[in-house]
DNA sequence: TTGTATGCGTTATCAT
DNA sequence: ATGATAACGCATACAA
């Protein structure tokens, strides 16, 4: 059965009794050969449990079925979830997930380039809203790409996110409908562009029902900046009756903030959040959030640069899935009850 | 500068003029190669970008420097910290990160082994304390391989785990330094050798304390079984002052049982856990636990498999890593104040 | 429909 | 100290 050393292509020939290029014919062009000769051919697979050498095939055909990931993080609670989507498609055609990251160091993404080149990846997909080498050299032939949750730096690659605004605008919607008027948001100053697509959001709730534009603090998407965004309005006694935050950290900060100051939510306060990571569900309260559809992304981004490679068309250049509101109990009417 | 196809080591060779095989020789054993060509060879590297061809260099070894990591599930939150440890020693290394997920399936498994062939993989990163391929036939002959958490079904394979014994013991002897005399534990009846071991270590701090065995019950580790065995305790009317759980999520599912019940914590009842999960430490209370020092598991369990690989030394069977007691504030003295 | 033969980029063996 | 060359396993152009 398994013997010490795996069956090679000629193995199988020599079985079947055929020429090895039959063999690789019957595996990659089947109807190509005749009904008999494949038959005879899968028995000798079967019997000798043949598995092609990736790398032999790879070194043949110049370029390897091995999709690289690149991520600043793969410790992030998130990354998981979607690689699991990426994995599963990815196997789900024959490909292979090599994973790297670069913990924001251009050094380690030069790296993996090279290292990129080295595995003859046939794709690669980018976490990092900038490209992980140095844009310049390589801008201009860069391997078939596809960025998750936004766009790459430099554009040109096509990504697969979520509609930021549409989530935000569900999360402001809610608030507003539960008769909140005075609703701040506590963004992200970084450049992420999901984190302004949020804010946009937010704002386009509060024109939609005629209120004008309210509190904006900018944070840094930790749950320390919610904590000292909450101080700051608390300072400015210029206090909102429902906290809108651009990620679940920054909510649980706010929440965390709040609950110190004796308030209760969603009593005294409501806040929101968005991502749905885990622990969203656990906090007390439980936290009103957007999810992120992630295992969803990782299949759409996955499926997306297969295709790529596959035909050779212009692929879209943004995916953009839809987000659930999840309804907990950290939102509720504003103190005064229920206003219109 | 990066040309449409990668440099080969002929370019290099014509570059430096040296034969390809002085190329490779000053690549892999410079100290056999005379010092003035060695300086060409690594200019003409330089000039062209040159990176070894992973594929061709694979076929001729016969292996890859890849590392395939198997586990049943990459979107357990416990899993990415362990893989950044595992990656960041693979790569210090050389060597690639290839993942998979049987997802529990051993139809997926297998399909795995012959991944694993076909890429020709130096080595296997196992998470299930099972062998995801048919055990009988395979064990036969095994790829180096190192298990993470747990001994792997069958033995063998040298695995990088944490001393849950003593794990457990640090969480009982906080308790009983509390002035707890009667501590539950909520086990898990899996027949993971982690889990048995907690149960020892809970067991030896009784005896050690001169407390006679107490309440133990077996749920199996989900949230959702914390919360039963909590009822059955309420319904025979045996509570305990203490509740040591297996892992994390037994004891999430113990503390919302008890605040439904209408319980403080720890002025009720104190509660303790197992992991150190993300979310551990945004719970009311938070939760006071054992943590399992994720990415260092990972990076041994890496380092172990490359040592095995580059010596052909029979390896450590064993490294338990020491756990660390996280105080948080699910504990404090039973209700009735510290005894004695 | 099938077989023969070449080359993909390396490393290692054997000469020199 | 260096160079020529075979072989790794496969896919395909070309011949039959």
């Amino acid at each position: 059965m398994s013997n010490s050393t795996p069956a090679t292509i000629e193995d199988v020939a020599r079985i079947a009794e055929v020429s090895i290029a039959t063999v690789s014919r019957a595996i990659h062009m089947p109807e190509k050969v005749a009904k008999s000769t494949r038959l005879k051919v899968n028995q000798a697979i079967a019997i000798t449990g043949y598995t092609t050498n990736a790398m032999a095939r790879s070194l043949r055909l110049g370029r390897s079925n091995m999709i690289l990931v690149v991520a600043p993080d793969i410790g992030d609670p998130n990354f998981s979830s979607i690689l699991v989507g990426l994995e599963n498609e990815a196997r789900a055609h024959g490909y292979g997930v090599l994973i790297g990251h670069t913990q924001n160091d251009a050094q380690r993404g030069l790296e993996y380039l090279k290292f990129f080149n080295s595995y003859q990846a046939a794709g690669l997909i980018l976490f990092t809203g900038i490209l992980p080498f140095g844009h310049q050299a390589v801008t201009a032939r860069l391997p078939p790409s596809v960025g998750v949750f936004e766009p790459v730096f430099n554009g040109g690659i096509p990504y697969v996110g979520v509609d930021d605004v549409e989530g935000a605008r569900k999360a402001v919607d809610l608030l507003i409908s539960e008769g909140h008027r005075r609703i701040a948001f506590i963004g992200d100053s970084n450049t992420r562009l999901a984190y302004r697509r949020r804010r946009l959001g937010y704002e386009a709730g509060l024109a939609a029902a005629g209120i004008p534009s309210n509190l904006v603090l900018e944070g840094d998407g930790t749950v320390e900046s919610g904590r000292l965004a909450l101080e700051q309005l608390f300072m400015r006694d210029d206090l909102p009756t429902a906290f809108m935050c651009v990620n679940d950290q920054t909510a649980l900060g706010v929440a965390l903030g709040l609950k110190a100051r004796g308030y209760e939510i969603p009593d005294d306060f409501s806040v929101t959040g968005f991502d749905d990571i885990p622990q969203a569900s656990f906090m007390t309260p439980s936290l009103t959030t957007v999810r992120q559809p992630r295992t969803a992304i990782g299949k759409h981004a996955m499926a997306l640069l297969l295709a790529m490679l596959s035909d050779r068309a212009a692929p879209e250049t943004e995916i953009l899935l839809r987000p659930d509101l999840v309804v907990r109990n950290s939102v509720g009417p504003p103190p005064g009850g229920k206003k219109r």
